[in-house]
DNA sequence: TTTTGAGTTGTTCGA
DNA sequence: GTCGAACAACTCAAA
């Protein structure tokens, strides 16, 4: 062959544009050989999830289309990643490999054995910043959201001149074995994202152009679709988050006085802040950031927990959220929230076991992300919520679903419990309705809907007490 | 080195 | 119904 040979190891950065990986195996007119490694101790490990691995095939399948639109497409190889860059580096003559750098604790340990002994490049990064570029002035990393927030945003944002397209064409990678992408598992058809670049491009445009608007005023609302459903989308780099922030700040731009761009680009920074915190701090992964939340003396009833991931626990709210999770493969954010605080604080159960359940079950499951969200709710973590910051499941559900429509949603043994009437709203807390009102609403609990797991009240006090730093010193 | 201000997302209670 | 205080103390970041 007449020109160099490059391979461009995808691994989270499924997409065509914005893609420095590409970009730089491209470079000199190389011939590029994508390749994605299937990896059975990511794809059959004890976090995977069949529908995030339903996601990532689709979404494989996508970007295997878009590039032989343009001459080119995917090789796809199953094993040990080392081992199957180190074959197809012999069967293609590359002299080296590009890829995006993932920073997760498996990941650094992949690419770092990887890279001893193969010619790999790591450009670019899954995070808009990379760990180790927003650093305090003696070049320790942040804890403390705030001003780590505070210096992000004093670098240099990226601007619309940053991105670039998909390239019009690309090099014919030449005759080289890949295997099929299997089947299963398929994505249920309740889980209402189609994998690929195009849909992770089509939803940012579309909530960047209005709906970002009022996502300050919305996003919390379960019943509501008021945040951007991107995440799954930013989990596989499916749309570069660079792409995401140029978008947040041109809707920033055109309403100087809103509050629902800058917001969103909020969360884009916690993003980046919970990857940063993942890889400076890699023992967060297996136990409390906070030493002194390490001895919290957790109950870790096992049938507790099997009726919290079965939405069983008797409170609309958590089990509501619980069913979309295992029906969908999401959840919104508040509703996180809600069922880890009801996990953690009411069942007292460790949030690890919350924790691995997500990963189990979430199509936008990241490790940096859910371990941050449940250290965050578990307050052991870094900038956690205080301890005594226990979410109330009926005030949380009156005030994030007021008409009830989310928990009616997916618990069809709601649907027919009124929410307006004598005495008042009781889809929340249904147990308190009347023998009679039961009947007539065709939820009898004990029957149709189990009574409350715990009693909220209590729960609280006794976490209040297995939380008191006197016990956890 | 010391000091000071600040810290995602709540709930409950009593006035 | 609404409002403010209490919940507890600690750690971080920066001056």
């Amino acid at each position: 062959m007449t020109s160099e040979t490059a391979l461009w190891w995808l691994r989270r950065d499924l997409r065509l544009a914005d893609n420095d990986a590409l970009r730089a195996a491209l470079a000199g007119g190389r011939r590029v050989v994508p390749v994605f490694v299937l990896d059975p101790a990511l794809l059959d490990g004890p976090t995977s999830s069949p529908t995030r691995t339903g996601f990532l095939l689709g979404g494989l399948r996508a970007l295997d289309a878009d590039l032989r639109a343009r001459g080119s497409r995917l090789v796809v190889r199953r094993g040990r990643p080392f081992d199957a860059l180190a074959r197809l580096l012999a069967e293609t003559g590359a002299a080296d490999i590009y890829a995006e750098d993932d920073h997760s604790p498996y990941a650094v340990r992949r690419d770092g054995a990887v890279s001893r002994q193969l010619p790999v490049h790591f450009v670019g990064s899954s995070a808009v910043r990379p760990p180790g570029t927003v650093l305090k002035a003696g070049g320790t990393p942040y804890t403390v959201f705030t001003p780590f927030s505070r210096a992000w945003l004093a670098q240099p944002l990226p601007g619309a001149t940053d991105l670039w397209a998909a390239p019009a064409t690309l090099p014919d990678p030449g005759d080289v074995a890949g295997e099929t992408l299997p089947d299963a598992p398929r994505l249920s058809p309740a889980v209402p994202f189609p994998p690929g670049e195009a849909e992770a491009q089509r939803r940012l445009r579309v909530f960047a152009s209005g709906p970002i608007d009022a996502y300050d005023g919305l996003r919390d609302r379960v019943d509501t679709d008021g945040t951007s459903r991107l995440s799954p989308y930013l989990r596989f780099g499916m749309v570069a988050p660079r792409a995401a922030v140029v978008a947040a700040l041109a809707a920033q731009a055109e309403q100087p006085g809103g509050r629902g761009a800058g917001r969103w680009l909020n969360e884009l920074i916690w993003r980046d802040f919970y990857i940063h915190i993942l890889a400076h701090f890699p023992n967060v992964a297996r136990e409390s950031f906070r030493p002194a939340a390490r001895d919290i003396p957790w109950r870790n009833d096992p049938y507790e927990f099997a009726a919290w991931c079965a939405g069983e626990t008797g409170y609309p709210i958590v089990d509501a959220a619980m069913r979309q999770l295992s029906e969908s493969g999401w959840m919104h954010n508040r509703a996180r929230m809600i069922v880890a605080s009801f996990l953690v604080k009411d069942l007292l159960i460790d949030w690890r076991w919350g924790e691995r359940w997500f990963m189990q079950q979430l199509v936008d499951g990241d490790p940096a992300a859910n371990n941050g969200g449940w250290q965050w709710t578990a307050g052991t973590g870094t900038d956690a919520a205080p301890y005594f910051r226990i979410f109330n499941p009926v005030t949380q559900g009156r005030k994030f679903d007021p008409d009830g429509r989310y928990v009616r949603r997916w618990l069809p043994a709601l649907a027919g419990v009124p929410t307006a009437g004598v005495p008042t709203a009781l889809v929340h807390e249904p147990w308190r309705l009347s023998t009679a009102e039961q009947r007539a609403a065709g939820c009898v609990i004990g029957r149709d809907y189990p009574p409350p797991i715990v009693d909220h009240a209590l729960a609280r006090e006794r976490t209040l007490a297995a939380y008191a730093p006197n016990v956890i010193v």
